[in-house]
RNA sequence: GCGGCGUUGGUGAAGUGGUUAACACACUGGUUUGUGGCACCAGCAUGCAUGAGUUCGAUCCUCAUACGCCGCCCCA
C-alpha cells in the first residue's frame, strides 16, 4: 500500500469542517481590517529564500524541500509565506499602487524536519503583511489583528511577547556588545549555546537551559542598545497596544529566527498545558530591509504568521470544541424506482434552495435508510411514498420532536425555511438565514 | 541531523515461540417492531507494518527499513 509521506496528514471529516471554519474566521476578520487575499506559488526559485529568509538560518540551510525541475531550474517549496508575498509585491509593482498594501494568505508551507506535536513537514499557515508603512500604528495593528483572530476562535490562554531589535545601527551595536559580553563566559554555557555563539549569538538569549543562569540574566539585551529613535518608536508601539487593549509583555530576550526582522518582533504563545514544546502559535515582526534586499524599492513592512496546525493543538489543549455544523437538514428516503427518481429531483431542488440534503445511494432497505438518517443527524426526514406524490404531498418528520406533518411539495421550501431558521445557536437571537456569520457576534 | 517509545481487523484494543488470534464498538444480513433508532440471531483479520535472520516452527526473539508518537535542535 502506498502511504502518505512522512510528516504530512490528510484532513477530512469533522476536522476538515473545523479547518474551513478557522479559515473562514481568518478571512472574515482580516477583511474587516481591509486586508485582501494573495495567493502565491507553493514553489519559488530557490534564490528567493536563500536571499530573503537568510542563508544561515536553519530554515534555509537544512530544512528546505529543493528540487530541480525539467528545465534545470533550482526550485524550493516555500518554507514560509513572507518571501513569496514580497517577491509578488515587487514583481507586480504594487509599490506603485496605493500604499500601504495590506495582504493576507492562507496555505501550506514545507520544511524538512522531524515531525512531532504541532510540527509537520507540510503544515499550514495564515499570515498578513502590511507593506509600505513605517508607522508604529501598523506594528500595533498587526499584533492586535493576530490577537483578535485567536480570541475570535475562543482561545483564552494567550500570551503576547514583544521586543524590539532596533534599526540596523542598534542591532549592529548590540550584536557586538553581546559577543563581547559572552566571550569570557563561553565555557559556562551549555553545548548548544556554544554552537549558537558561533552561528547566531542572539539566539543564546532564549536558550531553555541557560535561561535562568546569572550569565544570561545579566547579559545585555537588545533594548539596552536601542538608539533614541528606535527607543521612541518602540514606546509608541507599546502605547498603541495599550490603546487597543492587547495584553502584552515586553520580553527583552525575545529574538526571532529569521534574518529579515528589525525593530518590533513579537510572539504569541498559548499557555495551556498539553501544548507540547510547540506552544508558539504565531509570530511576526517588522522587516524594513527585505523588499530592498530582494531588489525592490526600499519599503518598510510589518507582518505576522500563524501555524494553523498549532492553533488546532491549542484549541484542543484549551478544550475548545469548535461548534461546526455537520448535521444534514433533510434526509430523503424511498423504496421503489418511481420514488427514487423523484427523490433525485427533489434533492436537487432543495439543495439549490440552500439546504443540506442527503439520500440513499446504496439501494438500502428502508430500515437501513432510517439508520443512515440517524447517523447523519438529519433534522428532518421524508419517506417518499407514491400515493403522497400523486397528491403532490410529502410526509415530513421532525426528528427531534418526532412530529409528523403532511405538507404540499410546493410549500416544502417555505416550510424548511421557517423551521430551520431559528436553529442558529449563536446565542444572539439572530435570525440570519443562509448567510449566517454568527461567529461574528461571539 | 540526534534520542526514546511504538506499529495486531473499519475502529479501540487483548494475546501467545507450535492446530480455530480474545473482547468491545462499528459495519452487513436476518428475526421482532404500526416505516428505523431497542432487543435477539448470524456474518465480518488464512493474518498480527515491510524485508531479512535465528529456529523443526515466529505475530511473539534479533537486525534493517518505512511510518507514527514524543523530545532535542530549530521554528509557526
Amino acid at each position: 500500500m502506498i502511504t502518505k509521506p512522512k510528516g504530512t496528514k490528510d484532513i477530512h471529516g469533522k476536522d476538515a469542517r473545523k479547518w474551513q471554519y478557522i479559515e473562514e474566521i481568518v478571512s472574515n476578520v482580516l477583511d474587516k481590517y481591509n486586508y485582501t487575499l494573495i495567493r502565491t506559488p507553493l514553489f519559488e526559485a530557490s534564490d528567493l529564500f536563500h536571499r530573503g529568509v537568510g542563508e544561515t538560518t536553519d530554515i534555509v540551510s537544512k530544512e528546505t524541500y529543493d528540487f530541480i525541475d525539467r528545465g534545470n531550474r533550482n526550485m524550493t517549496l516555500r518554507p514560509e509565506g513572507t518571501a513569496g508575498v514580497v517577491r509578488s509585491f515587487i514583481e507586480n509593482k504594487m509599490y506603485g499602487d496605493n500604499l500601504p498594501q495590506k495582504l493576507f494568505y492562507i496555505g501550506p508551507m514545507y520544511r524538512y524536519e522531524r515531525p512531532q506535536k504541532g510540527r509537520y513537514r507540510e503544515f499550514y499557515q495564515f499570515g498578513m503583511e502590511l507593506l509600505g508603512s513605517d508607522d508604529p500604528i501598523g506594528d500595533a495593528e498587526v499584533i492586535s489583528a493576530a490577537y483578535n483572530i485567536y480570541k475570535m476562535l475562543g482561545l483564552e490562554k494567550l500570551k503576547v511577547n514583544i521586543n524590539s531589535l532596533g534599526d540596523s545601527e542598534s542591532r549592529k551595536d548590540y550584536h557586538k556588545a553581546l559577543v563581547e559580553y559572552l566571550k569570557p563566559h563561553i565555557n559556562e554555557l551549555c553545548d548548544d549555546c556554544k554552537e549558537r555563539y558561533q552561528k547566531n549569538p542572539l539566539r543564546v538569549l532564549d536558550c531553555k537551559v541557560d535561561r535562568d543562569s546569572d550569565i544570561l540574566k545579566k547579559a545585555p539585551t537588545p533594548l539596552d542598545y536601542l538608539n533614541k529613535e528606535s527607543k521612541e518608536r518602540f514606546e509608541k508601539v507599546c502605547e498603541y497596544l495599550d490603546m487597543l487593549k492587547v495584553p502584552y509583555e515586553v520580553n527583552p530576550r525575545l529574538v526571532r529566527g529569521l534574518d529579515y526582522y528589525n525593530h518590533t518582533v513579537f510572539e504569541i504563545d498559548d499557555t495551556a498545558k498539553d501544548m507540547g514544546s510547540q506552544n508558539t502559535i504565531g509570530a511576526g515582526g517588522r522587516y524594513n530591509g527585505l523588499v530592498k534586499l530582494l531588489d525592490g524599492p526600499d519599503t518598510p513592512c510589518m507582518g505576522f504568521a500563524a501555524g494553523i496546525d498549532r492553533v488546532m493543538v491549542a484549541l484542543d489543549a484549551e478544550e475548545i470544541d469548535l461548534d461546526v455544523n455537520d448535521d444534514v437538514d433533510l434526509f430523503l428516503m424511498y423504496v421503489n424506482d418511481e420514488e427514487k427518481s423523484y427523490a433525485l429531483y427533489l434533492c436537487q431542488e432543495l439543495r439549490l434552495a440552500g439546504f443540506r440534503v442527503d439520500t440513499d445511494y446504496l439501494g438500502r432497505s428502508l430500515k437501513a435508510q432510517f439508520k443512515q438518517a440517524d447517523r447523519l443527524k438529519a433534522k428532518y426526514t421524508i419517506v417518499l411514498n407514491s400515493k403522497d406524490l400523486d397528491n403532490n404531498e410529502v410526509k415530513i418528520k421532525n426528528n427531534k420532536t418526532k412530529e409528523e406533518e403532511i405538507i404540499s411539495i410546493d410549500a416544502l421550501i417555505y416550510y424548511l425555511d421557517e423551521n430551520l431558521e431559528d436553529e442558529c445557536d449563536c446565542g444572539d437571537d439572530c435570525h440570519c438565514g443562509d448567510d449566517c456569520h454568527c461567529h461574528d457576534h461571539k
